[in-house]
DNA sequence: GTCTATACACTGATAGAC
DNA sequence: GTCTATCAGTGTATAGAC
């Protein structure tokens, strides 16, 4: 636990202690899951007596609520660089970089997600019909506006976006298999180059991508 | 609880019985995780009183053991037709098949194959040491030496793998997403056979296949 | 072999002192 | 706001009748 310095306001600390319970929270939930993760555990990892959780969040549900409220922000923000993007090289190829880098910096998060999605969304469900939806058919429309114009083959985007997700995704959710498959040692920085590489190769090669 | 014939000997009972138990298992691991199942609500989906699955399965622990063996085992079964291939337009194009049959036809395997990995595969880690990382291992070996024949592109065969299991697994494990994003109804045949066919397309032209 | 009843441990949540 | 002590509920596992 940090000590947190006396010149905070009291909103400022409040929102300090939730942030380290939360990150401690996700870190807990990404190696147990819900049902296997404990309000003690979490807890001991944040540096606080259990009581505390309890002040913060009322349950262990609203503290599980938020961890992944605040994933598929951090996910969604990543996918910004979609827009601004004039063909599909630029468009896919940056946003395979970005995810490729959510999950090599948060994996945790990433696999919190896929648990959550796993067992049904019970939690996050709403986001599923709403945002989610109506960023997948925005993203939709960009993409098959590309195959109207001729810069890419007639793909369908929809597959085309849920094997961008499970590909670059795959890198956190299955990175112990990953890393053991690698003698058990962690990938290295050109190891993690040459993944991005392969995966942006094969799927701008595959759906036949010309730069706008 | 579907009644045994009283012909069966008692070796086929307990085979019977084990089965029962294990279909059930399955089933609730994937929906609950281990740490949310519990063995009431297996026994219960069994047809049986709690106390018969600890009569054949001394622990849950050694039960959910017995799940995940099994998963693996189906999951290597299926990889078997990547050997027959003589190029890797029929090896990989028939292992994409399988795969997509599998999380179809088992997605509840896969959905805790997928769990047990994202936890640090606390139950199986030997099995990925040994036996998964000999079939990559030789596998990889079959890939480079289509590439050292010219029948597809120099793609590092290790991450190739790893986008065929990510891809297809997707379909199993965020299959929940997936029928949410699809007005939540299930795919028809249509839809996986167009899934498949995408998935398929993709690869195969992203590696520059070429049949033997 | 099968089932009912129960022992024992642990978890989420809270009361109340400071 | 923070912590200790504790309660009520649930879970795994087992004892023992049949």
């Amino acid at each position: 636990m940090v000590t947190q310095p006396r010149s905070m306001s009291k909103k400022d600390r409040r929102l300090e202690s939730e942030r380290m319970i939360m990150v401690a929270a996700e870190k807990v939930f990404a190696e147990a899951g819900f049902g296997g993760a404990t309000m003690q555990l979490i807890a001991d990892v944040a540096g606080l007596p259990k009581a505390n959780l309890h002040y913060y969040f009322p349950t262990k549900e609203a503290l599980y609520r938020r961890v992944v409220q605040d994933i598929f922000q951090v996910w969604l923000k990543a996918a910004d660089i979609f827009d601004q993007a004039s063909g599909p090289v630029e468009g896919i190829g940056a946003y395979i970089d970005a995810k490729m880098e959510i999950s090599r910096r948060h994996p945790a998060g990433s696999k919190v997600w896929a648990s959550e999605v796993m067992h049904g969304a019970p939690v996050i469900q709403d986001y599923l019909e709403t945002t989610l939806e109506q960023w997948t058919n925005g993203r939709i429309t960009v993409i098959q506006s590309w195959i109207d114009r001729g810069l890419m083959a007639p793909i369908d985007p929809r597959h085309l976006l849920y094997m961008v997700w499970a590909t670059t995704q795959h890198y956190a959710d299955f990175g112990h298999q990953i890393e053991t498959l690698n003698n058990s040692e962690p990938l290295t920085d050109a190891q993690w180059q040459a993944a991005t590489d392969s995966v942006k190769t094969i799927i701008l090669k595959g759906i036949g991508a010309k730069s706008a």
